[in-house]
DNA sequence: CTAGGGTTAG
């Protein structure tokens, strides 16, 4: 069966589900905004109308932030020689030269001492450069000056210092501010709920807006912007939902920067379906409207919807940024589709965004997982900055290559340009060295990052030190690893010794890792399979059996395996044991391949071990999603154009070795996204190097 | 009088 992907049908295996459809709950949030859009028309009757036949007032401009920066006539700094250096400060802000304008203020605290008085204008200046270059020590120097110099600043000046602090991530200094200010205003209110919020304090945030909601009895659209900012952290829908109402009751709800922060509220607790009635009644329909709109498609797995809201926002004429074309890379990541992804490249190269960090560290990403690692590496060499993430997505397609020593001369030269290195740096080292073989220098990484890069050892990386003991085959030393952890050992611990038991064949720690994982996570399908599969082998009957019984019981069902297939722009499912007609072709073709693959070794394996995918038939592995899939890549595409193929399961040793040779005899490269890790196939070889 | 708000990458 070849079948052109209809929505929803690629996302039910491959994507998460962590927002799983329940339908009362959704019906609930459905009629909840029926009642709010009466309310609203109700409420606002004629602007309403107004609004949905897109004849809503756009926004006032924001007022531009030149000017204002005239030298206060009553206080210029007064000691000659130093005269001129605040205008001077001032100056250099409004060029953006924030570092010189710190430097000169710098000049001025040392020469002068607290003699000279810095007016309000050149605070104000200086808060703007302290933000800009997120300086702690810039807004220490700036505030402790102010205070020793005896100046009394105004609401407006206290306002700024506030954010001077809550920008650069002071937030027990802001705080204080806040909590000693004589007056507060509406701004003093949201500049610190703001603060919070970026600090991941979202209960703290909402404890201050029923305090401000309470003595002041006000709020704005910049206030709900924020608290729905907050709600979206919180990721439980009531509070938005809340906050929804009252910022209809406030009138406000229609506000660009509302609608957009409800959209991606919505999103992120759970509802798509009322952020798309959200982004429905959005007055005007603003960049930021529709990338928010994409990204929650995004989250929730949507990624041919995501991509098709895309194509609607390119024919609608909003002007698109580097905000949506890095997302849309990383659905193109998701979906396994070069020539989507070749186009947003494109697309962001003329739009002018062609040097975003985030949008070509998305490319990084993309190219590397789908076997461009050269392509990858282009990109990243081309970026005039880089990141540590920049950094770790490269390293990471260098590991899974295979190519270790690429990967640790990456991470040297990172040392070297002096980029810190973070625990996801760390992550791709380790397991760059795991594909790779490179145990001892592994080991070393591993023993010394705790104190060299002050980067402590986590459960992820154990499980790379656990991989890559499994690797040789010192099961009883991956097994000790585990037992001897600093924390309790996680899932992703006993998987990596579970593979490596899988690979030796040593089914009785294999099955005490099986166990734990199960215990662990007892709503997972997979470790349901993995245990009756592991159960069968060993004999054990009436393990298997009670085993089958709990997840009848629950009503967990086996899903089929499927592999998809970009072949013309089009993708293309298969799903394993399918024989129906329109598959002739394929299977001639297939058989054909197997009997040439067959002059160059390859013996049919016997069902592996532990496979994820339940198989009751025994010769039913020629009709495995991915042979089926690359057979049918290969009869409707060019000779020298690469396959990439993204499937639902651990690709098993049958195929993995048939696929091997088919790169062999075809010189095709092959490129596999399986559910455990990614295999490029090449002459004969696989940069997994036949441990996955 | 000024100031405070929404979306992206490993």
């Amino acid at each position: 069966m070849d079948v052109t992907l209809s929505p929803y049908q690629n996302t039910s295996v491959l994507e998460t589900t962590s927002f799983p459809s329940s339908d009362v709950k959704i019906f609930q949030q459905k009629s909840y905004l029926l009642n709010v859009r009466k309310h609203r028309a109700h409420a606002s009757g004629i602007r309403c109308s107004i609004a949905e036949h897109g004849l809503h007032p756009k926004p006032k401009p924001k007022p531009l932030k030149t000017g204002g920066y005239e030298v206060v006539k009553k206080e210029p700094d007064f000691k000659g020689s130093s005269s001129g250096l605040c205008g001077q400060i001032e100056k250099l802000v409004l060029c953006k030269r924030y570092r010189d304008a710190l430097e000169t203020f710098e000049i001025l605290e040392i020469e002068c001492q607290y003699d000279v008085i810095v007016g309000k204008s050149t605070y104000d200046a200086l808060v703007d450069a302290c933000i800009s270059l997120r300086s702690i020590r810039g807004v220490k120097r700036v505030f402790s000056y102010m205070v020793n110099s005896g100046f009394e600043p105004d609401l407006y000046l206290r306002n700024r210092m506030l954010l001077m602090h809550v920008k650069c991530g002071m937030m027990i200094d802001a705080r204080m501010l806040f909590d000693e200010m004589p007056e507060r205003n509406l701004v003093s209110w949201n500049t610190i709920i703001s603060g919070l919020v970026d600090s991941g304090d979202y209960m703290d945030a909402f404890r201050l807006f029923l305090i401000m909601w309470e003595e002041q009895s006000e709020a704005s659209s910049r206030t709900f912007a924020t608290m729905m900012r907050a709600s979206a952290g919180l990721e439980t829908i009531f509070p938005g939902q809340q906050l929804h109402a009252c910022a209809i009751k406030m009138d406000v709800s229609q506000d660009i920067f509302v609608s957009c922060a409800l959209i991606d509220m919505y999103s992120k607790c759970g509802s798509i379906e009322d952020a798309q009635c959200v982004f429905d009644v959005m007055p005007e329909k603003t960049t930021v409207g529709w990338n928010t709109i994409i990204a929650g498609y995004a989250l929730h797995g949507y990624s041919e919807e995501a991509l098709d809201l895309y194509y609607e926002m390119q024919d609608s004429g909003v002007r698109m940024d580097h905000f949506t074309f890095s997302m849309i890379v990383r659905i193109c990541t998701r979906l396994a589709s070069l020539e989507h992804a070749k186009q947003a490249h494109a697309g962001l190269v003329r739009h002018g965004f062609g040097l975003d960090i985030v949008a070509n560290t998305a490319l990084v990403d993309f190219y590397s997982k789908w076997g461009r690692i050269e392509d990858a590496r282009h990109v990243f060499e081309k970026m005039p900055l880089k990141n540590v993430i920049s950094w770790n997505a490269l390293i990471a397609g260098y590991g899974n290559h295979g190519r270790g020593i690429e990967a640790l001369e990456l991470f040297n030269r990172m040392i070297s340009e002096r980029m810190t290195p973070n625990h996801v740096t760390f992550l791709a080292v380790l397991s760059a060295c795991s594909y790779s073989g490179l145990s001892d220098q592994g080991w070393e990484i591993f023993e010394t990052m705790g104190a060299d890069f002050k980067v402590k050892p986590r459960a992820m990386h154990y499980a790379c030190m656990i991989e890559l003991l499994g690797r040789e085959g010192l099961l009883d030393e991956a097994f000790a690893l585990i037992r001897d952890a600093p924390f309790k050992p996680t899932v992703n611990m006993w998987a990596a010794l579970l593979t490596a038991c899988r690979v030796h064949k040593n089914l009785e720690l294999g099955k005490f890792a099986a166990e734990k994982i199960y215990g662990m996570e007892p709503e997972k399908l997979s470790n349901y399979v993995v245990l009756l599969n592991i159960y069968n082998s060993c004999g054990k009957r009436e393990e298997a059996a009670s085993v089958f019984h709990t997840l009848k019981k629950k009503g967990l069902r086996m899903l089929p395996a499927c592999t998809w297939i970009d072949v013309k722009k089009q993708q293309h499912m298969f799903i394993s044991g399918d024989k129906s007609k329109p598959q002739v072709q394929i299977i001639r073709n297939l058989k054909k391949l197997m009997s040439e693959i067959a002059n160059h070794g390859y013996v049919p394996k016997k069902n592996s071990l532990l496979p994820d995918v339940d198989e009751r038939e025994e010769q039913m592995s020629l009709y495995h999603s991915e042979k089926l899939a690359v057979s049918y890549g290969l009869i409707n595409t060019t000779n020298s154009t690469p396959l990439h193929l993204v499937q639902s399961h651990r690709i098993c040793d049958d195929c993995h070795l048939a696929v091997k040779l088919m790169t062999k005899v075809t010189g095709r490269v092959i490129v596999v996204r399986d559910a455990s890790r990614f295999h490029r196939f090449e002459d004969g070889k696989c940069s997994c190097g036949d441990y996955w």
